[in-house]
DNA sequence: CGCTTTCTTGAGGAACATCAACCTTTGTGG
DNA sequence: CCACAAAGGTTGATGTTCCTCAAGAAAGCG
């Protein structure tokens, strides 16, 4: 396969309708449009900030489009990547009672979010019982995620957690209607290390010894996995540590 | 200060009314006691389990006191402690939309909780509004909570996790209307560290590198801290990782 | 086309894990 | 009441993983 072939298929066009609009539970593709009505859709360059930690807190945003990084500043510098949100996610949710922003979202490419004031969504939620248990199906969610993140902190070594790491971004490409096996990396090797508590070396390294056992195939962005199984299982792995 | 007056000092009793519930944001501890007439309170010995992840959800519960641990628990058994929930704290949050349990709580001592049937604190929410802000600002706050908890992990070494982790559980009891210098460690230096991504020995050496350096005072699961200053230095210090 | 950013790879070192021994406390049954 | 076992905790010696520092290559960008 030459380059030529590989840039078209890295492409990431749609394969069908984005299954997690199709077979979204209890049709939540309907409660999304009539929470979307609430704002109106923004096209925001890459590398710009959807809102900053202290920002007053007024409104969630929905990605249309487009993927980002959730982080977190620290007063001498320092971020702490939290997620890598993606066009369906609904960003803000955990500033909802603290007055202002407590994450930093930075857009990653180009990307379409709907601003929704919170004042709307949540009248809009005591009115209708289909809304506000959309969000409550959203923060639990969330709060899984984040639950799932801490484990593998916990329990996984380098290879581990990058096994880990590259099968998420898998199974949520593949949930909104991309190739599972298939995509680019729109974060650094740095922003990645954040993520899962290593540095950009390491990861760089983990990529290297990946290949070379033949699970993936990486050149810079574009990446291919070719082992998911032997992926799954070293995610899942029983780690020498602990 | 001999044996019997620190037995006497690490009762805990009360220190006046709650502060979590005296200064709750627009009188949250009405909507609290609403929400808890919906089930019945029942005390629960220590390590036993409020529920296991692939238990069926029906219920969050909420803790009127005792301490306990959150846990993921893989197939092969290994666990890893996500959290410490005291009274006050609303479980099963995280699991609303997933059917079954994500995670198992077991009490660490003994505890008295009060189960409510989802479906009944559902209904409420529609009813009321200020029941269902009630339960965004707690999904909220969790999301929060863990963010921050990952941000440690990522940035933090081992001395500086555990002193955020003093640090947190001082701020916990105090909001609680305990001594916020002096309190018992309810769970073990293997589920600390579980919860800190470290071993339960490196967990023991910090607490006597602290002592060492006159930051606390640790004998078995009493704990003082000593210099809090020092401690919240430590926690928020730009650590030479990363 | 120079400049910056990102990535890769190597060499060496530090932080933490592992393995092990021992101590203390608590609980149990004779 | 004591003997014993089990669980939790401390400390030391050693090992491994991953970080740090460094250099160079490749790609992106004005």
């Amino acid at each position: 396969m030459n380059l030529q072939t590989q840039r078209v298929a890295f492409d990431q066009s749609k394969m069908g309708t984005p299954s997690f609009l199709r077979n979204a539970s209890s049709s939540s593709d309907d409660i999304v449009e009539t929470i979307l009505a609430l704002g109106r859709a923004r096209v925001i360059a890459p590398n710009t900030a959807i809102h900053r930690a202290g920002d007053e807190f007024r409104s969630v945003f929905y990605v249309r489009s487009g993927a980002m990084k959730r982080t977190l500043i620290q007063e001498d510098g320092r971020e702490q990547v939290l997620g890598f949100p993606l066009h369906g996610d609904l960003l803000g949710m955990e500033s909802i009672d603290a007055g202002t922003h407590s994450t930093t979202v930075i857009t990653l490419d180009m990307c379409s979010v709907v601003e929704i004031p919170y004042d709307a969504i949540e009248a809009l939620a005591f009115e209708r019982p289909k809304v506000a248990r959309f969000l409550y199906q959203r923060m639990s969610a969330a709060l899984r995620d984040e639950h799932g993140w801490l484990a593998a902190l916990g329990l996984l070594n380098a290879d581990e957690r990058v096994a880990a790491f590259l099968l998420d971004l898998s199974q949520r490409f593949a949930a909104r209607g991309f190739s599972p096996t298939r995509f680019l990396l729109r974060m650094t090797r740095a922003e990645i290390g954040s993520f899962l508590g290593l540095t950009l070396e390491t990861v760089s390294r983990v990529f290297s010894r990946l290949q070379k056992l033949g699970l993936v195939n990486v050149t810079r962005r574009e990446i291919e996995l070719v082992d998911v199984a032997a992926l799954v299982a070293l995610a899942h792995a029983t780690s020498s540590i602990h």
